[in-house]
Order: C-alpha cells, then sequence, then structure tokens
RNA sequence: GCUUGGGUGGCGGAAUAGGUAGACGCACAGGACUUAAAAUCCUGUAUCCUUCGGGGUGUGCGGGUUCGAUUCCCGCCCUAAGCACCA
C-alpha cells in the first residue's frame, strides 16, 4: 500500500480488475432479488458532459448500493446514436455518419469507463447498427398489423433551420425543440403511431407509478394527455349537407349561446368558400395565415373573427346563430368549432364584448338564482365559468350545473343531436423524418398492390452504407434519391416497386431500448419475453426532466402495445423515476441579427469564459462582461455543452483530480434534483475526504489486519461470540466512535433509500472526522479501541463504495489481504444495530420561555420527571427562574424542556 | 395570465409527524510543523453588543395559531421551470 493516495494508479488497477473479473456482469438468478438501475442513455456527440456525469454516478451509487445489499443488480448502458448531428456533421465536413457515430461511441465509452462506472458492457446496444434498428422495424410492423401504424396526408410542424419534420412535442410551443428556430407548417404525407389509443391508459395507469414519480411530471403527461369529458352537439345549418358539430365541457350553458365560431380550416368554410364575398374570403385567409406566424410567447394574441352570413340553430333553444370563423378556435382539438357562451366562458367573452354580441347569463351562483327570473342582458364585469343553477334555460331553470350537464347529454343522445364524448389534446405521433440517419420505415408502393408492409424476414431495411447528403430536396428524405435503396420489389406480388425513403423519429429508437439490453443478441425477436419477465420492471430510472413528455410518454405507450403484443405482462416499464437537475454554467455571448429575419433576434455566437473579462457586484452577480477585443458581450445561466464554451471536460477533471473525487463532489454538490450551476472551487475537498481516509486506513493497516481475539473477517467484526454486539465493551470513547459508525449506517442507508447523495457523503465525512478525533494510536490500542476502530474502519470503506468505488475497493483489498474485489468477496453494506447507536447519554435542551437558556445531560431511559428535575436542578435555569413564577413546563420526550415563566 | 417548485451565513447546502437553526464542504483568518513553501494537523468563522459570564437579533416581507414556527395558516414580494387561446 502506498503512503500516498494516487488515484490515478488504482483507477487503473480496479477498472482492469472489474473487466477480467467480469464484476458487473450479471445474468437471470432466480435465487437473487433483482434490481434494474437504469439511466437515459447519452446520444454520441462526441463528449460526455457534466450533465452526463452527474447522472450516471447517481446510478452508478445506486447499482452499488443495491449489490452491497444482496441484489442481483442489472446496469447496462448503451447509445442513442440515430439523429441529427451525425447528418449535419456529415453534411458540413463530408465524413460518413455512421464512422463518426462509432468514432464517438468508441470516444465516450472509454471516458465512461474511465468515470469507473460499473456497466455491464456486454448488454451494450446502439440505435444505429442494423442489429438494432432492425427491430424497430420489426415494432413498425407488428404496429401496422394491429392498426396502430398508419399513413396520412397532414400539416406537419416543419423546421426550415434543421429541414426536418417535429412532433408536437418536439414542436411546443411553436419552436423547434432543437435548435429554437421558429416552427412552420407544411403538407406531407406521414406515418402516424396511434398513441391516442392509449389515451386513457397513459393517464390511468399513472396511479401504479405515482409512487415513485415525481408528481410535477406526472402532471405535465396529464396536461399533455389534456384528457376533456363534455359532449358534441350538432347545430343544423340550412347552408350546408352537415350540421355543424361542437365540442363543449358545458351543454349546461347551452342557452347562452350567441354564435357558433370555427375554425378557419373548418370543412363548412372550404365547402361554402365559393359563396363568399371577396371581402370575407380576404378576411377568413388573413386569419389562416396569421396562425402560420410564430406566435410570441409573451404577448395574448388579440382575438379576431369575422362574421360569415351563414345560420345554425341551437337544438334545445332552436334559436338561429350566426357562424362566425375565429382565431382563437383550433381545427386541432375537438371538432374545429365551439358554441360561443359569452357569459361563462373568458375568451367567448372577450370576443363577444369586442364584437358586440349578446352576453346572455344562464347560470347564476345559487343563492341569486331567483333574481334572474327576466331574459334581460346583465352587465357581466367578467365571465362567470363556475358551476352553478341554470336560469334563462326553459325546462332546465333551476338544475345544477352538475345535473343539467348529465340530462341534457343525454336529452341530445335521446333526440338525435349529440353525444357526451371525451376529447385529448394529445395527437397521434408522427414519427416519418424526411433524414437519412435514422430507421428506414419498413413500407413498399407497389404499383398493383398499393402500401404494403415488409416481410419481417427481409428485415432489416438496411440503410445504404454511402450516400449522398446535401441540403436535400425539401420534404424528402436523402434515401429518396438512393435508386439501390428506393428500387426494390413488392413483398406481395413481386413486382417492381419503390421503398417508403422516410426514417423513424429517433425517440422511436429510445422507446424501448432498455428491453434490448436484457437480450441484445437476439436476432429473432427484439428481446424474449422470458428474460423481460425477470428484470423488467425498471426499479430506477434516472434522466433529465426534460423528457418528461417526449420520452416518459412515448415509451409508455410503447410498453402497453408490447404488452397487447403479448411480448411483456405489465403497464408500466418504469417503477421509480428520478429526474435530475440540470448541470449549468455562465455562458457568454454576442448577438448577431439575422439579417433576413431581423424580428427573430438574432443568432447567438458563444465565447468561452476564460476569454471573457468579468465585472462582478458584491453577490457575485455579473454586471458586465468584454470579450478580448473589447466587444461588450451578454452573459446567461445555461446547460453545459461544448458548443456554449462554457462545458467541463470531465477528462480533464479526472485526470487532476481522479474519478472518484470527480464522483464524490458532483454528487456532494447539491441535491440531484436541484439545478447545479457549475463551479469548480469545492472539488479539492472531495480530494482531500479521500486522502484523509487513505492515511487513516495506511497508518491502521497493519494493527487492523492482526488476527483479533474479538472478532475476525469483515461482517463476523459487529458480533461477539454468540452473536450478539459487545454493546457495552470498551471505553467510554470506542463505545461513542461504535456509536458514531452505526449512526451514520442508519443515515447513509436512509438517504440512498430516498434518493439523497449529498448527505450521505456528508456523513461519511463525519465518520472519517470521528476516526481523527479518536486520539488513539495503533501501537497503544486497546483491544476494545481497535475494535471500534476495525468496525469503522470496514464500515467507512463498504459506504463509502457507491461514491468512490476504486477508492474502496483498493482500502478493502488492504484490510482483507486479497485483490478479488468486494463483491466476489460477498462483502455486505454494514448493518445497523440500534442497540450500538443509542447514546449513553444525551443533550436535552432547556428553554425557558422558549428561548434556549441551557443544556442538560441525561440518560435516555429518562423520564420526564427526571428531566424536569434535571432542567430545575440547572445553575443557569435557576439564575433565570429566581424570583419568577413558573406557570408551567413542557417536556418532549427525550427531547427538550421548555419552562413558562412570569 | 395559469400551474408547480424554490427563497436559510461570503458560497454550495444541512435540519421540517412544530422542539438546540446553520451539519458537511468550500472560502477566509490565526496557530503548529518547515530554513522556506506546499502538503498535513489544530483553532476560529450568521450578525450586533459585551464587564468575555453572557445578552439582543436572525431562515424573502407583513400578519396569525402555539409554551415554542425555517417547518402550519392567511396576505404579499422575488425567482426558476412548465403550460398558454384545449372550448
Amino acid at each position: 500500500m502506498d503512503e500516498k493516495y494516487f488515484a490515478k494508479k488504482i483507477e487503473d488497477k480496479w477498472q482492469t480488475k472489474w473487466r477480467e473479473s467480469g464484476a458487473f456482469e450479471v445474468e437471470v438468478n432466480n435465487d437473487k432479488p433483482k434490481f434494474y438501475q437504469l439511466e437515459m442513455l447519452p446520444y454520441p456527440s462526441g463528449n460526455l458532459h457534466m450533465g452526463h456525469v452527474r447522472n450516471y454516478s447517481v446510478g452508478d451509487a445506486i447499482a452499488w448500493y443495491k449489490r452491497l445489499k444482496g441484489f442481483n443488480v442489472l446496469h447496462p448502458i448503451g447509445w442513442d446514436s440515430f439523429g441529427q448531428p451525425a447528418e449535419d456533421a456529415a453534411i458540413k465536413r463530408g465524413v460518413n455518419p455512421r464512422d463518426w457515430t462509432e468514432e464517438n461511441i468508441n470516444h465516450m465509452r472509454g471516458q465512461l469507463q474511465r468515470l469507473g462506472l460499473g456497466y455491464d458492457w456486454r448488454r451494450e446496444m446502439a440505435a444505429h447498427r442494423p442489429e438494432y434498428y432492425k427491430f424497430d422495424q420489426w415494432f413498425f410492423l407488428k404496429m401496422y398489423e394491429m392498426g396502430l401504424a398508419y399513413k396520412k396526408k397532414t400539416q406537419v410542424n416543419w423546421c426550415e433551420n434543421d429541414k426536418a419534420v417535429l412532433s408536437n412535442e418536439q414542436a411546443s410551443g411553436g419552436l423547434c425543440w432543437r435548435c429554437g428556430n421558429a416552427v412552420t407548417k407544411k403538407d406531407l404525407e406521414q406515418w402516424f403511431l396511434k398513441t391516442t389509443a392509449y389515451a386513457d391508459q397513459l393517464l390511468d395507469d399513472m396511479t401504479e407509478i405515482e409512487a415513485g414519480w415525481a408528481e410535477k411530471v406526472l402532471k405535465r403527461q396529464r396536461d399533455w394527455i389534456g384528457r376533456s369529458e363534455g359532449a358534441f352537439v350538432d347545430f343544423i345549418t340550412n347552408y350546408w349537407s352537415k350540421p355543424i358539430r361542437v365540442f363543449t365541457t358545458r351543454i349546461d350553458t347551452i342557452y347562452g349561446a350567441n354564435a357558433i365560431v370555427v375554425a378557419a380550416e373548418h370543412p363548412i368554410i372550404e365547402a361554402k368558400y365559393e359563396t363568399f364575398s371577396a371581402e370575407l374570403r380576404v378576411a377568413i385567409e388573413k386569419i389562416k395565415a396569421e396562425k402560420l406566424k410564430v406566435t410570441d410567447h409573451e404577448a395574448e394574441v388579440e382575438k379576431e373573427g369575422v362574421d360569415t352570413g351563414l345560420k345554425a340553430i341551437n337544438p334545445f333553444s332552436q334559436e338561429e346563430l350566426p357562424v362566425w370563423v375565429g382565431n382563437y378556435v383550433m381545427i386541432e382539438y375537438g371538432t374545429g368549432a365551439v358554441m360561443s357562451v359569452p357569459a361563462h366562458d373568458e375568451r367567448d367573452f372577450e370576443f363577444a364584448k369586442k364584437y358586440n354580441l349578446p352576453i346572455r347569463q344562464v347560470i347564476s351562483e345559487p343563492h341569486l338564482a331567483h333574481e334572474h327570473h327576466t331574459m334581460q342582458v346583465l352587465a357581466l364585469e367578467q365571465a362567470f365559468s363556475d358551476y352553478g343553477v341554470l336560469v334563462h334555460s326553459d325546462y332546465w331553470n333551476g338544475k345544477t350545473s352538475e345535473q343539467a350537464k348529465k340530462e341534457m347529454t343525454h336529452h341530445a343522445e335521446t333526440h338525435g343531436f349529440g353525444e357526451g364524448a371525451t376529447t385529448y389534446r394529445l395527437r397521434d405521433w408522427g414519427i416519418s423524418r424526411q433524414r437519412f440517419w435514422g430507421a428506414p420505415i419498413p413500407i413498399v408502393y407497389c404499383e398493383t398492390c398499393g402500401i404494403v408492409a415488409e416481410k419481417y424476414e427481409n428485415l432489416p431495411i438496411e440503410l445504404p452504407e454511402q450516400i449522398v447528403l446535401d441540403e436535400g430536396i425539401e420534404g424528402t428524405s436523402p434515401l429518396a434519391k438512393d435508386e439501390n435503396f428506393v428500387n426494390t420489389v413488392c413483398p406481395n406480388c413481386g413486382e417492381a416497386a419503390k421503398r417508403e425513403t422516410d426514417t423513424m423519429d429517433t425517440f422511436v429508437d429510445s422507446c424501448w431500448y432498455y428491453f434490448r439490453y436484457l437480450d441484445n443478441k437476439n436476432s429473432e425477436m427484439p428481446f424474449a419475453p422470458e428474460k423481460a419477465a425477470y428484470w423488467m420492471p425498471v426499479d430506477q430510472y434516472i434522466g433529465g426532466d426534460d423528457h418528461a413528455v417526449m420520452h416518459l410518454i412515448y415509451t409508455r405507450f410503447w410498453t402497453k402495445t408490447m404488452c397487447d403484443m403479448g411480448l411483456v405482462k405489465f403497464n408500466e416499464p418504469v417503477k421509480r423515476l428520478l429526474t435530475q437537475g440540470m448541470v449549468i454554467g455562465e455562458t457568454f455571448f454576442d448577438v448577431i441579427p439575422n439579417e433576413d429575419d431581423p424580428e427573430s433576434g438574432g443568432k447567438r455566437v458563444y465565447y468561452p469564459p476564460s476569454s471573457v473579462t468579468v465585472e462582478r457586484d458584491a453577490k457575485g452577480k455579473i454586471i458586465t462582461a468584454k470579450s478580448a477585443d473589447g466587444k461588450p458581450l451578454k452573459s446567461a445561466i445555461e446547460r453545459m455543452s461544448k458548443s456554449k464554451g462554457n462545458g467541463v471536460d470531465p477528462d480533464e477533471m479526472v485526470e487532476i483530480y481522479g474519478a472518484d473525487a470527480a464522483r464524490i463532489f458532483i454528487l456532494f454538490a447539491a441535491p440531484v434534483e436541484n439545478e447545479l450551476v457549475w463551479n469548480e472551487a469545492g472539488i479539492e475537498g472531495a480530494v482531500r475526504f479521500l486522502q484523509r481516509v487513505w492515511r487513516f486506513v495506511f497508518k491502521w493497516k497493519a494493527k487492523l489486519s492482526e488476527p483479533s481475539a474479538v472478532a475476525d473477517g469483515l461482517n463476523a467484526a459487529i458480533l461477539d461470540a454468540d452473536g450478539n454486539p459487545p454493546a457495552t465493551a470498551g471505553g467510554s470513547d470506542s463505545r461513542k466512535l461504535r456509536q458514531k459508525t452505526h449512526q451514520t449506517i442508519k443515515r447513509i442507508e436512509e438517504n440512498l433509500e430516498s434518493l439523497q447523495f449529498n448527505t450521505p457523503v456528508a456523513a461519511l465525512m463525519e465518520l472519517s472526522n470521528a476516526l481523527y478525533d479518536f486520539k488513539v494510536e495503533p501501537e497503544t490500542a486497546s483491544e476494545s479501541d481497535v475494535f471500534a476502530i476495525r468496525e469503522a474502519v470496514e464500515s467507512l470503506i463498504l459506504m463509502l463504495t457507491p461514491f468512490a468505488p476504486h477508492t474502496a475497493e483498493e482500502l478493502y483489498s488492504q484490510i482483507v489481504g486479497n485483490d478479488r474485489g468486494i463483491l466476489a468477496n460477498e462483502a455486505r453494506f454494514p448493518e445497523f444495530r440500534a442497540e450500538l447507536a443509542r447514546a449513553d447519554e444525551i443533550e436535552i435542551p432547556v428553554q425557558i420561555n422558549g428561548k434556549l437558556r441551557s443544556r442538560v445531560l441525561a440518560s435516555p431511559d429518562a423520564t420526564n420527571e427526571d428531566l424536569e428535575k434535571l432542567a430545575l436542578a440547572d445553575a443557569k435555569i435557576i439564575e433565570h427562574t429566581d424570583g419568577k413564577q413558573i406557570v408551567k413546563i413542557i417536556v418532549v420526550p427525550k427531547r427538550l424542556v421548555n419552562i413558562v415563566v412570569k
């Protein structure tokens, strides 16, 4: 054992040993409880960033902890290796996207290994390899058979910058999720997966995972699915063959309708367009055009509308209502038409005010209902959107909203002009991408047979090895230009046919990658169901909460389809989800205005922080920042990345401080859910801590490895010959050390179970400090001193394993005298014993009128009366109570005494 | 605008079935060791007053409940994230 701690040396040693012994390789084993620890897989961009280090350090800590608790722990990793950056690199630099990706994977795998993360590398998967995407295609065919995959022409979200189609989720807020560019609309034939078929299950099954998922994630998913229960009501119009169907959640307000408002894209508008005046057409076109523009997030859009002159009949009141086109009605939601009830809906209210439409109150607050007996227009200051009692509604007057909703829906149903209905905000998932670097959609277009699914035995439909990638023909994949790829034969009739050239959204890959880890060599099936039956569901999943509605909804959907395919027998793939906060850092940039579109805010050009001169106020906030050539720069705190120049290279940190120190530091710095503003200043403390532990073990190694009369071996050390702990043996100092040891065991166990990682590191530091406070030298130590130290040191080392595995392994090997490793020696997390953690003496604060005045020492068995007596006998307390009347004494058992005086 | 988190020393952060606020670390200061430095070890560090025994104040702000509130309740302010015409 070296006297000094050489991180590099021990890290190399143990990384080699782990690899050679297959320390983290696991198989199905029914004799052990299983634990599936999963972290979100990285995109192989070329370099790990600190966010990865954080994510994977947490995952590895849990994996180690569970191993030490006797679980059969599956801890795999892979690569989300399809996607745009590879294609961009290919276009920009002429590299082959496959080579670029493979190189990046190799480099990043090395980075992960240098961090000493304990993965079962045999199970690695990469999305871009045909062995994997074969099954993307396999699943697509299954879903096609099940009617879950279909094609339709649709207006898609289109990002002009990326030349890419975006899903609703990816275009959320009208901005491209990747580049932030404004999203426009484009008509394209697209493949969809029927996520809406599982909308109810996606919502209802949340009860199964509530316990393990953060409420904020579930809430976002709930909002995203947006189930809304109400009714369809048909308004007959003499001007059109079909009635206008509206969706409403407030059928009880129907007597208050003053108009029907439809979206500009509504079929009735198309049908009657010819008959409209030029003026009306212009107004409608203007509304349409405005909608295609990016909506500024900050500003509320002014409501616009135009009366079409068409009329529709309210089926309840028989009243004739005007049909308007309104910019606030969305064609995508519900039926694209609403009944406007200004008195009871804020938007309709605003609209009616603007265009002077009548506002009629038909719902009243219950205690005011009797005042609404005449049909007069009430001067409402604002819409009343609460439930209440119906007024001015004929037969329905006096009913509550709840009653009326039920009965009026039923009435509509029995009379054939409506029905109860549930609508969703959730759309089907458009998976077509006009891109090269993704899994080809296994569909063939045949002149005679039409759309034909590929045969399973023809999978995988492979991407060509070489392809010319350039900006591409707008709206088609670069694959369309590859004759060899496009031309094929029809799987049905054998005639010449053409392939689908769109590829799948890369979120398809991440839907099921963690199932592939279970059985990644399987060439027949995505995975063997019996392996999934053992390992799944995932016990702990860790990743960023930016995936709350995309990846995590898609993968839940995917699991439900797999359940229907008979591949798995459960509804929910992930029992417990931990969302980690971003690692962020200061960025400095200059804004270069975009000449084509001066309003878009321009492009940011980033400057590395090392080249920026910064002036700060007393609180450390940046006042001014200047580049090296004196240009004033703007600053922000943003997610760390290489392109923004605020990234820290994990390799550099590992090189300087060691992987263990880097890992301890990132876990210790802040709770995982918090954002972590990167500040390297604390990492020295992590190194110092490891060195302190090292030096202590070095000093005591010889003494601790001597055979002991009290106990031998690691776990036995806690027990005496009868299996009982020698709780009272030894002097009071050694007794105190044992107390600290066991208190620490409890704390760390509780912390890790509740997914806290900063506090257990603090607890380990305390235990290490307690060892230094124990002023005994190896040469003069008594048997019971050695015993207490051995117990503390062994516990410390084992509890250190999840955080600093290399250091722990090396120190452990020094103590047990073999190099086989912690796992091969079947070491276990130290066992907590309450009787040892219990203090002999407890300190009881004594308050007077709620203010701390003194402390007394008492036995942990002291009764309330004992504590009261002790408190009153205390000199300081006597001083404070002297001459005053004691009104009351409150004793909190074993915690506190409060004396109330006058 | 709506929803949900969060405001604690110079800094990251501990501690809430209501019960010693500031664990642990960083930074800083003083001391020991050293020819010197680094490393290491020890001591101190919320703030104000102090006769050095202590005392006052303090967990974003203002109220309330309580013997006692960082924790519970009411009303504000600030901040981060998500959503934003969803009928």
